[in-house]
DNA sequence: GTCTATATACGGATAGAC
DNA sequence: GTCTATCCGTATATAGAC
């Protein structure tokens, strides 16, 4: 079978360095991180990556820009979706969420902690209010108020919520573990039974 | 006035290093801070806490284990708690994290992310069944699902929802100050408003 | 494009004077 | 106890051969 670009690309030695700067970077932080990691874990020599990225510096932006953008577009694009209901937009942030993290359980403790001492890049990176603020979403909330007559929420506290209960666990997953003493395969049960109980426990806050 | 122990001890050097260092790793986690940032935030020589503390991973794992301590003692001390019943420890619990979190902001994402590469840290510091599994709290939680006649709620999926909703904002807190366009203050205000509020969907929650 | 060897800088830690 | 000066290992980055 012929390779498609895609392939091409997934295989070339500047792809490879590229993943494995993904995996150390999530897993490690830039500070965390050596080069020589990074080199040492894609099997290609430390000099190459200079060559390719010019600096670890520069490295490093390009994958926390990819980080954020796969974080973000699929919020933006499910709260912009204009043919999904409110409900059906819950559903799909909470399961795409879950099941993102679950597969890379390292992105959203990443970005938020390398966010903590640069939180411009996010601000540059992400159209705050595009995102959230002036989503279909909010509007649809909005309606959802008025027309069940349920007392008004605070947008800010909705998608803390939101967010809270989907994406705490993951960046707590040490932690969740250890309280409960539990290991990875209850932890990814739960998590699979929340795509379905966090929709109904949001809608049972908006109704309180 | 004569200085009781505590007064001198926060004014002797290895004090003033020590609280240096907090503040550093809490900010930028261990391999994110120079020995030299911590001397010279603290306007000490970098000899000296050499000599105090020996190196900066004995230094670090003091104050790690210093803030394991702060941000388990008071779960611990509030869900065992014998003379309060359900409800007043869920609003003890928050109001307990919202306050000192809003008090020092890095806690809970420097223990976090310095976690995520030595769980273990967490494991041989804090007794998991006693802080949750095993806790007063807990038996309380079952009758309150009883008395009421509520569904069954799995601990864990309890616990991931309250810490959620009250650790979240505040390890994220950049993004939703982005998402949200807000400042500080704004942020704080949300913060307060939510002592109460999660209490109350916390409930709502139980009900659903 | 890929390698080896190396320049250069930085950070943790200590020796030794005061 | 506190300072200055310095050592030494390590990490990023580049020069230059192939």
């Amino acid at each position: 079978m012929e390779k498609n670009k895609k392939e091409v690309k997934n295989n070339s030695t500047e792809e490879k360095i590229k993943a494995s700067a993904r995996k150390m970077f999530h897993q490690k932080g830039f500070a965390g991180t050596r080069t020589r990691d990074i080199a040492e874990e894609s099997g290609i020599n430390l000099a190459l990556l200079n060559y390719y990225f010019r600096s670890k510096e520069k490295l490093f932006q390009l994958i926390m820009s990819e980080s954020l953008d796969e974080f973000f577009s699929s919020l933006h694009s499910v709260f912009n979706d204009p043919v999904t209901n409110f409900n059906e937009k819950i559903e799909a942030v909470v399961k795409n969420y879950v099941e993102k993290m679950t597969e890379n359980p390292n992105i959203p403790l990443f970005i938020l902690s390398e966010l903590r001492n640069n939180p411009d890049q996010l601000i540059k990176k992400v159209n705050a209010k595009k995102v959230f603020l002036q989503s279909v979403f909010l509007s649809q909330l909005d309606d959802e108020i008025k027309a069940n007559r349920i007392n008004a929420i605070d947008p800010m506290h909705f998608i803390m919520n939101l967010l809270g209960m989907t994406v705490f666990p993951f960046v707590a997953s040490p932690m969740m573990k250890s309280i409960g003493d539990i290991d990875q395969e209850n932890f990814d049960t739960l998590m699979d039974e929340r795509k379905k109980l966090i929709p109904m426990w949001i809608k049972a806050i908006l109704k309180s």
